[in-house]
Order: structure tokens, then sequence, then C-alpha cells
RNA sequence: GCCGCUUUCGUCUAGUGGCCGAGGACGCUGCCCUCUCACGGCGGAAACACGGGUUCGAUUCCCGUAGGCGGCACCA
């Protein structure tokens, strides 16, 4: 089944060279294929460098992958491939039939990469008379450049991703996506309906590129899907959240800002303001023309308002319930958009009753009374 | 160079001879909702690589060409 070969590295590496100007396919000569068993034992004794080679068959070897069907490869192109440097140490190939045998493995999924190694792999299994596992070469992931995502690469990768706050749930859901699709169009599965739906047979045949804007949106549905208190888990567990800040606290701001997030590291930016308010340009007040006489007017009846509401049923709800008629009188935008400024001190935030709400009714006061102040600096 | 795999919107994909004047999703975009942003709702633009066959009929089957990718180690 094999001998030792005694072919230099640099003899091989000028084969190579000539039969691939020539046009032919690589592959090892034969050389010491017939050396006898005595002129093999006087080279060894001799110490000098070998290598075990397999004899491998002329043949061709078919195989059928779960993915692309039948596959045939000329076993006349490969040559006597090299399985191990001595008896006590095989090459990849060697041991990693061993292993799956002694392993008693059925299945082989693995990257498309692997392919051109299933032959060998089978030639060796048959000759040791083990058993044919399935195969099922799954496509390869590209970058943007189209260029292969390296091993290495992507396994920093995943722990990267995790550190930008993506969700294991929906990396594994959007890797799951690239390259396969469910029969119903389904596309948020949770880990039990993914299991339930994968199927290696509908799984695409060519390589994917990796959006990362659809991991973006897969991982946004995901915290989506959280309660509050999941959501606040998974903050703080990551480090999202602001150190020395109450658990009930952060599971509050959570609910505010989620459905605005598209990953965990969001949240620190969106939720900045309910933690501490920032300063802001005192004109961010201003709703469109409006003069800043009436804007200070609106927040005055507005704290008015607010004030007269009680602490124990500081709601979102009791909140627009008290303030809607407000501004139905005086213009929506004119007293909800001061407002909004006020408590968030930002351009673009949640709306200004849940903000209320979580800050409560002692902080809402403070910075609408800040607002008033700033514009009246103005005067 | 040789071998193998592969080729539907920008991207991920549905599609297995007539249901396709090609469906969904992300992204992009118009409108609605609305105090802002986001969410949500309703629309829009956007693709069968090319050339030959086979067939009454090809996105679907066959052949070729071109492109993409992977593999060609005394690495794994």
């Amino acid at each position: 089944f094999a001998y030792h070969c005694f072919c230099t590295k640099d003899e091989l590496e000028a084969q190579r060279q000539s039969q691939m100007t020539q046009g032919f396919a690589p592959k090892y000569s034969g050389k010491c294929r017939h050396l006898s068993a005595s002129e093999a034992a006087a080279q060894l004794k001799a110490n000098r460098d070998s290598v075990i080679r397999f004899r491998v068959p002329e043949t061709h070897v078919s195989f059928t992958d779960m993915i692309r069907k039948k596959i045939t490869f000329d076993m006349g192109l490969v040559g006597d491939i090299a399985v191990a440097k001595t008896e006590r140490e095989p090459f990849y190939n060697l041991a990693a039939v061993i292993d799956d045998e002694e392993m008693k493995i059925t299945h082989v999924i693995r990257g498309e990469d692997h392919l051109a190694n299933t032959p060998k792999q089978i030639v060796l299994q048959r000759a040791l008379g083990f058993t044919e596992p399935v195969y099922a070469h799954l496509p390869l992931i590209f970058d943007s450049d189209r260029s292969k995502m390296s091993k290495r690469h992507s396994a920093t990768a995943v722990v990267e991703y995790r550190k930008e706050g993506y969700l294991s749930q929906a990396l594994l859901n959007f890797m799951a996506l690239l390259g396969w699709h469910s029969e119903s169009d389904k596309e948020i599965f949770s880990r039990e309906e993914l299991i339930e739906a994968f199927d290696l047979g509908r799984v695409q045949k060519s390589g994917a590129v990796f959006n990362a804007e659809k991991l973006d949106w897969v991982n946004s549905q995901y915290i989506r899907q959280l309660s509050n208190v999941e959501l606040a888990r998974e903050l703080i567990a990551g480090g999202f959240a602001p150190e020395r800040t109450e658990n009930h606290e952060i599971t509050k701001v959570a609910g505010l800002v989620k459905e605005r997030m598209k990953k965990l590291s969001d949240f620190k930016t969106l939720a900045a303001f309910s933690f501490e308010l920032a300063d802001y340009p005192t004109k961010l007040l201003i709703w469109k023309e409006t003069a800043s006489e009436r804007i200070r007017e609106n927040l005055r009846s507005a704290i008015t308002v607010v004030a007269s509401i009680k602490t124990t049923s500081f709601t979102k709800d009791q909140l627009q319930a008290a303030l809607q008629p407000l501004g139905e009188e005086r213009g929506r935008g004119e007293v909800f958009w001061p407002i909004r400024v006020a408590v968030s001190g930002n351009e673009a935030s949640p709306g200004p009753f849940e903000i209320m709400e979580a800050l409560g009714k002692d902080e809402s006061l403070r910075r609408l009374e800040l607002a008033i102040a700033k514009l009246g600096e103005n005067h």
C-alpha cells in the first residue's frame, strides 16, 4: 500500500515547476515506488530523509456530496500522496481518516476548500477497510471584496462581533442565512426552529458574500424580541451599560431605546441623555420659526401641568393625557418639541412622555426649568 | 498551467419545463403615521452571464464560452 520515498524537497519542487510549465497537472513521479525492500532498508539505515507515500490507484473516484450530488476525480492526476513522515507521525489526510473511523463519524460537514482532499481520504479509507462517511461540502463565505474569509480571520471575527454587541443567537441566525433559505421564506428563527427547518439539501452551492447590513438588521430583530430585563442583562454582561448604575435603571432605559438599537454598543450613545443631560445649543429648543418667547411660555405651562401630576402616577400615559390639551391648543410641534429637547438634550430621541417617565418627576422638572433658564439667557 | 466547484436584483436568496410580464429579505427610495429619530403600514427602482442546442415551450435540461471561487505540500 505504501512505501518510503527519499526524494528531496528540491527535486520535488523542480519537478512540479516543470510539469506546470508544460501544462501538466503537478504530481509525484513515482520515482521511489519501485525501490526494493532492501534498498529502502539501506537508505533508512543511512538516515536518509524520507516520507511515507501511499500508492494511489490510477482510477476514477466518485462520491456523493449531500449538497453537490455526484463528484468524480481522476486519481491518475493526483499521484502517490505523502501520508506520514514516519510510522508514528501521520499527516493530515491519514490522521483525519483514522480519527473519523475511530470516532465512528457518519457525516463529514466541512468547507468547500476540502473538496479536493475528499477523494484522497476515500482512497485511504478503502485501502484500510474503513467505512465511508457521508460528505457535505459547504460553500465558502467571502468578504465584500469576494475573497475568501480566512479561518484565522473569521475565528477572531466572531469574538469581535460579540464585543461589538451582536447577540450570539443573531449571529447564528445570520450565518444560517448565508447560503441557506427556508422553504417558508421565514428569516428569523429561534434555535429550535432553526434546527427544525435547516436542511443541508437546500444549501446553496456557491459562496456567499458576508453582508454586514443584514447582520445589523437580524441583530436588531433579536434585540427587539428581548424583554427589557433580558436586554438589560445582556447590556450589563457585555459591558455596554454605564457602570455604577442600578439594574432597574438600565432596564427602564433599555426599554426606551430598544427599538432604536442595531447592536448592544448603540446603547451607550442612544441612552446617554437619560443618565446625564449633556449641554445642548439653546436654539435647538426652538420649533421651526416659533418665537423663543412663545417657546418659553409653552414650557412654563408644561411645567405647571407636569408638576400637578402625582409622583405615584408619573407614567407616560398620564403625562400624555395631561399634556395633550396643551399641545392641541398651542400646536403640537410648538409644545412637544421643546419639551422633548429639554428632557433629552438631543435633536433625535424617544418621545417626551416616555423619557419623563423614565427620568421621574424631579429630574424631568429640573430639566424643563433648565431649558427655560437657557432661553432666558438670550434676553 | 492542471483539476474541481460555481454563475437569478448591489447583497443573501425562491424557483427543479408552461403558475415567471421572475417571488421574498437586507440595503436604497416615495408616501402615510408623527413633536424628532426609530418602529410600523402602503408603494417604487433593481436580476435569470453569454452563445448554441433539446422542446410546441426554457430561469429551469444538454454542450460550449466567459467570469468567480477553491484545490494542486514532507501544512492542516
